[in-house]
DNA sequence: CACAGTTATATTGTGCACAATGTAAAATAT
DNA sequence: ATATTTTACATTGTGCACAATATAACTGTG
């Protein structure tokens, strides 16, 4: 109580801790809805939304491979992949065939529409860049210490 | 083509800036979700999602509030709130009320549960501290570079 | 070989996230 | 004052994201 007997309460760290513009995760959590809400018309002009776009840029780097390599490269499990990838197969970008050697793998592989839609997608990472108004060493620099924060929190996950 | 006739692909900017690594919006992406992994053991406890959580940490700061401003402040429409807002009010957690003064507005008021709420939730931050094995300053240095990128993005998208 | 345990993917259910649309109330224009 | 526009919120439909569970295939051990 201060001397008029109102109550005043003390700030404590913990309180301070709690306010909202203090949590990088929010930060974080709402940075990504921007990025979404930037790349949305650029990936709709591709047919594509976000996590797909993912999960293309994955597949142009390395063809045929299982759902399980895609989700550890990408962080998301078969409840994700299994339908997002159904509806680029029917999308016909993609081709989900059972292994022959393992017929509990699924091997993913681009259909010649998949790749050939990699050549429309080089437009997007300029206007991504542009839209956010850095340059691309501010952007790296920023990228690595981000990722640096995932992998800690990955880690304490595992243990 | 090389000298073995084989073709050998230029690797241009362009190319470089589709890799999934090189992707800072994919860092973020990922970071976020590995936030909202940490975070579900402990706010489990507190029978929230992190949504939710977002929204009561608004709401510990200001109370009595339209539907639009805690929208404005998390960057979310009423799609997404509404129905969450409507599992807060279950949970007995929050009131929703139309206003008196202007009948379209819906006013957010926690509970004495809802306000009680807050002193569980202290634990919380210093959990997320330990589990980015980061020091405090590293973070909030983070944090403010990532907002000022969000802030550049939403901005681009005003244009 | 049998069988217990593991692995890869699929399915179900819950909860965001947002575009598009609807509705009623308020503000503004004519 | 009536008509038009704007505003606040709700609803619907699509697509993640993930926990929990299911299922079939593989692996290792006795």
């Amino acid at each position: 109580m201060d001397s008029m007997g109102i109550m005043v309460r003390k700030q404590t760290a913990a309180d301070q801790a709690l306010r909202l513009d203090n949590q990088i995760c929010f930060a974080v959590y709402s940075t990504a809805h921007a990025f979404n809400r930037v790349y949305k018309p650029l990936l709709d002009r591709l047919g594509l939304t976000y996590p797909q776009y993912l999960v293309m840029l994955a597949l142009w780097e390395r063809d045929d491979v299982a759902v399980k390599d895609l989700g550890e490269r990408l962080f998301l499990d078969s409840g994700t992949l299994t339908p997002l990838l159904k509806r680029l197969e029917a999308a016909e970008l993609i081709r989900r065939t059972r292994s022959t050697e393992d017929e509990r793998v699924v091997l993913i592989a681009l259909t010649p529409q998949g790749h050939a839609l990699r050549e429309k997608a080089k437009a997007v990472p300029q206007s991504i860049l542009a839209a956010s108004d850095c340059t691309v060493g501010e952007l790296l620099a920023m990228k690595d210490e981000i990722v640096a924060l995932r992998d800690r929190l990955n880690a304490a996950l595992g243990e």
